[in-house]
DNA sequence: TGTTGTGAATCTCTTCACAGCT
DNA sequence: AGCTGTGAAGAGATTCACAACA
């Protein structure tokens, strides 16, 4: 009902708006939000519309109110317990990324088939055989996955999150992924990145400058 | 003239071509190009027809050509020079993913402002000091830049890469970059991502897959 | 006056459906 | 028969423009 789109805009207004708060800012007015974000006024208040968000004409919106409004909307409730499958280069700097752990959004296992990795603590999450992965992973509670390892065990790891009862998956190996409709995959694909900006550097006919 | 979205899936095509020819595959239809790539057959034929590349009714698609052909569209003939601004774990996962590099497409130096990591060689990448970015990113011919750098320095990077002549920018720091409109930023936002999945998890109705 | 909330218009992208070719 | 190439229809997302309100 409402859109991806939509979703991953929110997600970045609620970063925006939780760094005004630390500035002690009240309240904003869509225009403001706007620019900050990259878009539009008007797209602001449809976004908000979305989540049935009112502010009023005279202060805008109440900043902390809207955070948490647009947390209670696309956080789960009864949290996000997420697995990293590869711990290679990329893997671990996305733990590191996530090391701030949001409440709502936790990282809880790491699983890689390196002897030298496994059973040691990376970043501050533990690294397990990703042979004892299904297991693992479904003992956890485990529903996102986030597969780093190499194209060619990609499906596999797919596979076998699925199976253990994963409903998300965010995936970071250049390979389109088969999964039951029922799961939802985010595909982050660096080499199209990458060359979808070179394309632009080519071509100087630069369209304006959007998210990914 | 051609969106943004057909070149992201040009270049998804052309990976995928370049794995069929390796086991010595000689034609594809769009059907089967679409199921590899996980879209429709008339999207592949419309994002071919934007190229002005023509296919035969009976053989479909020739492999080797086709590649080529997206290869001639997308790539930038001068080449295309990247730097990675930020040699923390993500900068270095982004160097180790692109270290066997393509042709047409290099990465050829990287910044940070670690005593420790400067005048290091790190993933086959010599690393200066992020002080001298400006004057070594024009002197290399540097014309796509990688921000992989924290937040609050982003903006400052930014600027320096715009200043050194770069015309795209690959941006993974979580803020919205303000550059001239004649220069590109793709922004590839691990949090939204992540929180994308997240809220699909959660609401079991889950659109179909897509790309980032 | 300046803002929000939103129907309507617009723009963009995708899918349909079929003529034309082999 | 089965495919490609593509005009036309359809869906979706964004922007416009303005009523309602402080």
């Amino acid at each position: 009902m409402v859109s991806e789109k939509t979703i991953g805009r929110l997600s970045l207004y609620r970063r925006l708006l939780t760094g005004l708060l630390d500035e002690n800012r009240r309240n904003i007015f869509s225009r403001e939000l706007a620019s900050l974000a990259g878009g539009t006024a008007p797209q602001v208040r449809r976004d908000l519309m979305a989540i049935g968000y009112s502010g009023s004409p005279s202060k805008g919106y109440d900043v902390a109110d809207l955070a948490e409004s647009i947390g209670s909307f696309i956080d789960n409730p009864g949290g996000t317990f997420g697995a990293i499958v590869g711990a290679g280069n990329l893997g671990r700097a996305i733990m590191a990324y996530f090391e701030d752990r949001r409440p709502r959004l936790t990282l809880v296992a790491a699983f890689d088939n390196d002897p030298k990795k496994i059973g040691s603590d990376i970043c501050g999450l533990r690294c397990y055989d990703i042979a004892d992965l299904e297991a693992k992973a479904s003992r956890l509670g485990v529903n996102l996955g986030v597969i780093t390892v190499p194209a060619d065990t990609a499906q596999e790891a797919a596979d076998t999150l699925v199976s253990a009862g994963v409903s998300g998956i965010l995936n970071f190996a250049p390979v389109r992924l088969r999964v039951p409709d029922s799961v939802y995959v985010e595909h982050v694909d660096l080499t199209t990145s990458m060359e979808k900006v070179a394309y632009f550097v080519r071509s100087s006919a630069t369209p304006k400058a959007r998210e990914a």
